[in-house]
DNA sequence: TTGTAGGCGTTATCAA
DNA sequence: TTGATAACGCCTACAA
């Protein structure tokens, strides 16, 4: 037994099992079994073995056993844009249901100028994942992709746009022109005709798409001409959906002395940020401007005033993105959309112009 | 040539090198010099390789990548509680600076149950790091296993009170315990007397704890009786830090008939709730009620009153963090300690008495 | 209940 | 410029 060899390695802090083994008097398989809770072990070995483990601080590879692996318990959550607080409650969703279905998960980061469906193919080999979850995210140039991805997975609060491109994938979602409709339509109701929209300029990201043709179709709805001045663009040199975007751009509007009643915006962070640029001008809100928000996140609630939102169901949207996951994984499907309804809140931000 | 096994392993998409190698009717080797751009390659047979990797959709395996190399060049940064929005700056900076250095990232989510420590350890093996980033956290009972760590590490916005027994790390701070007491001092100064702190139960927290004895220091030397009953601690039921847990806690407060003028919450989420709580008891901010947070969170300005809090320069946090973690890298140093000094935000949501 | 040996998919060494 | 082959550290038939 090559002693010395082990010394050494113990000091450069690279042990194996081979190590272990060595160092406890058994053979790797029996190191192996104590590891992983193999049922076939004298208990007695298991703990003698699990002991000189702690005492030597070793810690298993993992790319070593996901190589040797060849599937395991574990699911993916691909997310581009980490940050978004949409996403906060549907990571906690997640990670109670799929713990619940004993299986673990990583949270993956995808940045803005990587391809989530590639990312997701490497992951799957990497870690021999069994399901993914795709969280928001674009996939219009990705369907061809798509088709090499040899794992089960969801598309989760995607634009749909793309749904009739995915019809043979499973995705979860919400009508987005339908409930942007449902917003516009309602400050009308409300008397507004000078509604101004904060929208997204990149034409490939759907969701913004969507909610601004919804906007467009309820003014047609109400016979209220279409003001291509009262439509503003997100800054495209600005975080994208941030707070100080809204502000940013609701400041300009204000500054353009252009006549409005009601500013829409088509996601909660921006319809704060349009508050804000209010507030500095002077005005109030919704005594001299409505303020429209979408997403229907927890800050919505706690601003002041509250805001008048759209509220996506995100935590029965994950819970059945999970569902959904779990039956493909188990065969028990071959694909599933569901569309949830969103809930239009009427709260302090928006009044009645009569 | 085993043409058959490898058609085979094309419908399953589990190719390998090899199988990369036989179809281009080269060697391995030369796959993998193709793969990872090798000085020692014909660029013609390269371009070739490549072409039949391209059109097999051929995707290398990481775990038997990382299994083989030795180092890599990426980093880690280790986030516990990934959904604080405190982080947020943080990580676009950590992203836009690790990239210049042509390394890259990723961002490990740390979970309520797991030690970060084991999990760094347990990373590195994997993925062969070169350096982490521990951000948040404690690290109480973590010391001895620091020691195993055999990467340069930085401890990024940790509590100050583990300071001393991290003597021989590496971390950038604030100090905790003074600029709570800055704030504290700043609401006695506006002749509050009577200042409720919504502040973390878990005492081995040690942010939260810091920033409590702060308040009470701050008090002292105002010659202020410390009362018992205007200690206000986050419910352990709902997620700590969140809005609703300080809309909770001070509806409590509210309601029970408490005389005080002032609500220290130590971070701006708690302040937030705290005002929702305020203003749904008819009561006003800060004409009623002042009422101060901590962080410095963009929504503390975009909150209407704006919130009067300490803002720790976060940027340049992440910025020093990385900084350091890469003359660790390079052996250029030991270990640094930066503790970087916070700044108290006066804004609309605290008046004076007088 | 335990151990030996082969293979997971790469990269690195060395020789051609 | 290329290719065969030995690791990397682990798991798992198969044998004992």
């Amino acid at each position: 037994m090559d002693k010395s060899k082990v010394k050494e390695r113990t000091i450069v802090e690279r042990l194996t099992i081979i190590d272990i083994a060595k160092l406890s008097g058994v053979g790797v398989t029996t190191v192996s079994r104590a590891i992983n809770n193999h049922p076939d072990i004298n208990e007695e070995t298991k703990a003698m073995v699990m002991r000189v483990i702690k005492e030597n601080h070793y810690v298993p590879n993992n790319s070593a056993r996901n190589l040797k692996r060849s599937a395991s318990r574990t699911i993916a959550i691909l997310i581009r844009g980490i940050t978004n607080p949409f996403f906060n409650p549907m990571i906690n969703v997640f990670e109670k249901e799929i713990q619940n279905k004993k299986y673990s998960f990583i949270l993956h980061r995808v940045d803005e100028n990587q391809n989530e469906v590639e990312v997701a193919i490497e992951l799957v080999k990497e870690k021999r994942l069994r399901g993914i979850v795709f969280l928001g995210g674009t996939f219009s140039h990705s369907r061809e992709k798509l088709k090499q991805l040899t794992v089960p997975f969801v598309l989760s609060t995607i634009g749909m746009t793309e749904l009739s491109e995915l019809k043979e994938h499973s995705y979860v979602t919400v009508d987005d022109y339908m409930e942007s409709y449902k917003m516009v339509d309602y400050l009308c109701g409300l008397g507004h005709k000078r509604i101004a929209i904060i929208t997204d300029p990149r034409a490939d990201v759907n969701i913004g798409k969507l909610r601004y043709e919804g906007y467009k179709k309820a003014l047609e709805d109400h016979g209220i001409e279409f003001d291509e001045q009262l439509v503003r663009w997100m800054k495209e040199d600005v975080e994208s959906y941030s707070m100080i975007n809204g502000y940013k751009v609701t400041k300009e509007l204000l500054d353009s002395q252009l006549e409005f009643t009601a500013v829409y915006a088509i996601a909660d962070s921006l319809a704060i940020g349009a508050c804000k640029a209010i507030f500095e001008a002077g005005k109030r809100v919704p005594e001299d401007y409505s303020v429209a928000g979408y997403d229907g996140l927890d800050m919505s609630f706690y601003y002041n005033p509250s805001i008048t939102t759209i509220k996506q169901p995100v935590e029965e949207m994950a819970e059945e993105t999970i569902k959904i996951l779990f039956d493909l994984i188990h065969k028990k499907i071959k694909h599933e959309h569901k569309i949830f309804p969103a809930e239009l809140l009427v709260r302090e931000s928006t009044k009645s112009l009569s």
